[in-house]
DNA sequence: CTCTGTGCAAAGGATTTGCACTACG
DNA sequence: CGTAGTGCAAATCCTTTGCACAGAG
């Protein structure tokens, strides 16, 4: 977790950014939720440790990771955007459409795949986001009711 | 093309939802832009066809169709959130994190790690969308000068 | 010391309500 | 016919600017 909160501190500098107080604590609070929050919830966070971080930093931070290739922001339901960090370079959801509930799980086998579309494509790839949808156990039956 | 639109309006009236004139004017504008585009994007064009049609009903029409399992707001970027129709239950795309390009790709070999998700968690599995994240070939300098 | 980063408040968009009317089935 | 669907306009919510000040390097 520390070293998380280490390697994006790092990339900052490295990539000529400056790593201010402010910038600590919201990546701090971005890490120790796991990397899963809208920039609201991230706020709350940030001002229990920060209190004088403004909301608008929070946004601005969020973008220079997205930037940096470290955070993306997904869309879950309506409303306001989810961040996810790309802890391991890679991240996989399971979305319920009915309910929207949301379960994470590891299984990976897309190296490979990476690798054969980076290559066609002229891309460098870092990273992938992979969703699965359809309905989780509670919501099957209430589909078929209407 | 025209089997997609058919497709979608059965599963409608299936569900027991009512198969309005507008909801046929949005489909159809939806499945002619092959499913990639913005709620506003989509209100042009339906409007091209049918200009009585509110900006609301668009709006509405997107939602039943997500709850439908058949269409996907995505974040691209920042702003208006774009939907993807799931023509056979996938959708891949690459997406460069500076300039935002978009490229999309068809190979698949999800079937598998989609029957062994939805088991181990008990998802009745639909769909999914797989981004993978990176430079594209002219950011790739780019990123290097910072 | 310089220039990037910050904070505030107000602007800018996109999306969502509330309610009377229309039309599917 | 009854109810789900529609359209309008105003409201709401998220996010982005503009600008003066503070702090990293």
């Amino acid at each position: 977790m520390t070293t998380q909160l280490t390697h994006i501190s790092e990339l900052i500098q490295t990539q000529g950014y400056r790593l201010t107080a402010a910038r600590e604590a919201i990546i701090t609070a971005l890490v120790q939720t796991g990397g899963h929050v809208s920039a609201d919830e991230l706020v709350e966070i940030v001002h229990q440790a920060a209190p004088q971080v403004g909301r608008m930093t929070v946004y601005r931070t969020l973008d220079l990771l997205c930037e940096l290739g470290c955070l993306r922001p997904v869309y879950q339901g309506t409303g306001a955007a989810h961040y996810i960090l790309f802890a391991d370079g890679h991240h996989h959801h399971l979305v319920c459409r009915l309910c929207e509930k949301v379960v994470e799980f590891d299984e990976c086998l897309l190296r490979e795949l990476e690798e054969r579309i980076g290559r066609r494509f002229n891309f460098a790839i870092e990273g992938h986001l992979l969703e699965l949808y359809g309905l989780c156990g509670d919501c099957q039956g209430r589909d078929a009711v209407g």
